[in-house]
RNA sequence: GGCCCGGUAGCAAAGCGGCUAUGCAGAGGACUGCAAAUCCUUCCAGGCCGGUUCGACUCCGGCCCGGGCCUCCA
């Protein structure tokens, strides 16, 4: 089946057709770096993992492009605050949040540039912008001119005179109409700055996507992606600033955007307090678990994050992980068709889950590893999933935890196996009680006894 | 006010104009020294009101309810 999207400029689901068959490129809007990312940043790097993987499997060659934002407002304050620079700042959470999303499963992208690297290219975009009157500067700083362009709004689908009246924020006195926004604006000498026609200043928020994706993928290219929010204003900004620089008609041809996520029901905010950081539920959960359970709903709806779906995550994978104990060396195989059509269909996560239960299924009904099994491997390697070893996902164990070792288990489990061999009942389930209590859950069977941390 | 999403069984979550979605939970049974895991059987849906149709959870209209965006939040 050949992959669908629903793209946001049409808003309907379309056959996804590549600019360049040979190369397919992607761009996907990553973090600013001040700080351990969100659970919600979280989704677009799963979701759209799971994007690359199968463009991957399909066509000879994609790049795909992520960025990090490392020039903004919040990190000046985030390092002054912390009496550290700039640098050592962003440099250090842009590195946590690629390990953070490398334990959710999640690829590397092949190209992570950072704003600060594209400086250069932001202000000849923006010089670019001015020559063909798209832009104008004022009071030191440089700004689109929205009425510039005639289609301004079509992704968001808003006019001119509703973006007005819909505005909560104080129009800037030097801007020509209240719908331009800033593409360079001044630094003070305290702040972080470069050099440029204008004066010393620093780029506004929507010019470095732009930068940067005509530098690494082309002027236009296949697919544009990130969170729902980012719709209006950055997409609609950058396709403004993209197209009229360049000329062209489109920006990128296909625009993805992922639902948010809710916190046990309620909207995540900061106000609210109700916001997790990956990095602390790391140390609680497999990284599996968190990726699983967010590709448990399809990624436009809305998904809710609770502590009740870890744990159904968690049981599925335990059942899955249980398919696939004694597969051993598991023969070569692809992709089944099952997953493979039901990703093609706009990502439809929950469909795949739902096959790959079915496999799992046949595996515990044949009794034992088979095709079903490596079926099951595979099907779950297009989400990400599934690519450990069985034992070291049943031996994974939280950051915190002071539960008995390893060894510890097994000595306890040969001292039970004696018990029970000379029928002593009562100590064996002692011991197994003992053990349960600790988070260890036993299970005998034909081979012995096998264990697993609850 | 404008734009855009949703409302499916106890919970989570899909497809589909007629055929058991799926998983968890619940009930009964098998297996087990007892458990766990697993297997078998099974209960439980489609916000409300109209319309189209031989037939609607699925299409159309209205209503009710919930959510998001509307200048720097994925």
């Amino acid at each position: 089946m050949s992959l669908v999207v629903y793209n946001t400029l049409s808003r309907e689901k379309e056959p996804f057709v590549p600019l360049d068959p040979s190369h397919v490129r992607l761009y996907v809007c990553g973090p600013t770096v001040y700080d351990y990312v969100h659970i919600g940043n979280a989704r677009p790097v799963v979701v759209f993992d799971v994007l690359y993987r199968l463009l991957k499997r399909r066509y000879p060659r994609v790049t795909y492009v992520r960025n990090i934002t490392d020039i903004d407002d919040k990190i000046m304050v985030r390092a002054a605050e912390n009496q550290e620079s700039i640098d050592a700042l962003t440099e250090r959470t842009a590195a946590a949040y690629r390990s953070d999303m490398s334990r959710l499963g999640a690829l590397s992208p092949d190209v992570e540039p950072r704003a600060t690297k594209y400086v250069g290219e932001m202000i000849a975009l923006i010089e670019r912008l001015v020559e063909r009157g798209h832009a104008y500067a004022a009071e030191g700083h440089v700004l689109f001119d929205v009425p510039s362009m005639e289609d301004y709004g079509r992704l968001s689908r808003r006019s001119h005179d509703e973006l007005i009246a819909g505005a909560r924020v104080e129009v800037a006195p030097y801007k020509k109409d209240p719908a331009d926004f800033v593409l360079w604006k001044p630094s003070t000498d305290a702040q972080a700055g470069w050099q440029s026609p204008w004066g010393r200043g620093r780029p506004g928020w929507h010019i470095e996507c732009s930068a940067m994706s005509s530098a690494l993928l082309g002027e236009t290219f296949d697919i544009h992606a990130g969170g729902l929010d980012l719709i209006f204003p950055h997409h609609e900004n950058e396709i403004a600033q993209s197209r009229s620089a360049f000329g062209h008609a489109i920006m990128a041809k296909y625009w993805m955007h992922n639902g948010f996520l809710n916190i046990s029901g309620e909207k995540m905010s900061k106000s609210l307090g109700n916001f997790f950081t990956v990095h602390e539920l790391l140390d609680q959960y497999p990284g599996e678990v968190i990726r699983l359970l967010l590709l448990s709903a399809q990624y436009r709806q809305p998904l809710d994050f609770t502590p009740e779906g870890l744990a159904q995550a968690k049981a599925t994978l335990d059942r899955w992980y249980g398919a696939l104990r004694d597969i051993g060396k598991s023969p070569a195989a692809v992709v089944p068709q099952s997953i493979e059509d039901a990703l093609s269909d706009d990502l439809n996560t929950p469909m795949a889950i739902a096959a790959l239960h079915q496999l799992a299924n046949q595996v515990y009904q044949q009794g034992g590893p088979g095709l079903a099994a490596a079926d099951l491997k595979a099907g779950a390697g297009a989400l990400g999933l599934l690519q450990q070893d069985p034992e070291a996902w049943f031996r994974w164990t939280p950051a915190a935890a002071d539960g008995p070792s390893d060894a510890e288990i097994e000595a306890a489990i040969a001292a039970r196996q004696a018990a029970r061999k000379a029928k002593d009942f009562k100590e064996s389930d002692r011991i197994r009680d003992d053990l349960r209590a600790k988070g260890v859950i036993l299970e005998d069977g034909p081979k012995g006894t096998s264990w697993k941390r609850g």
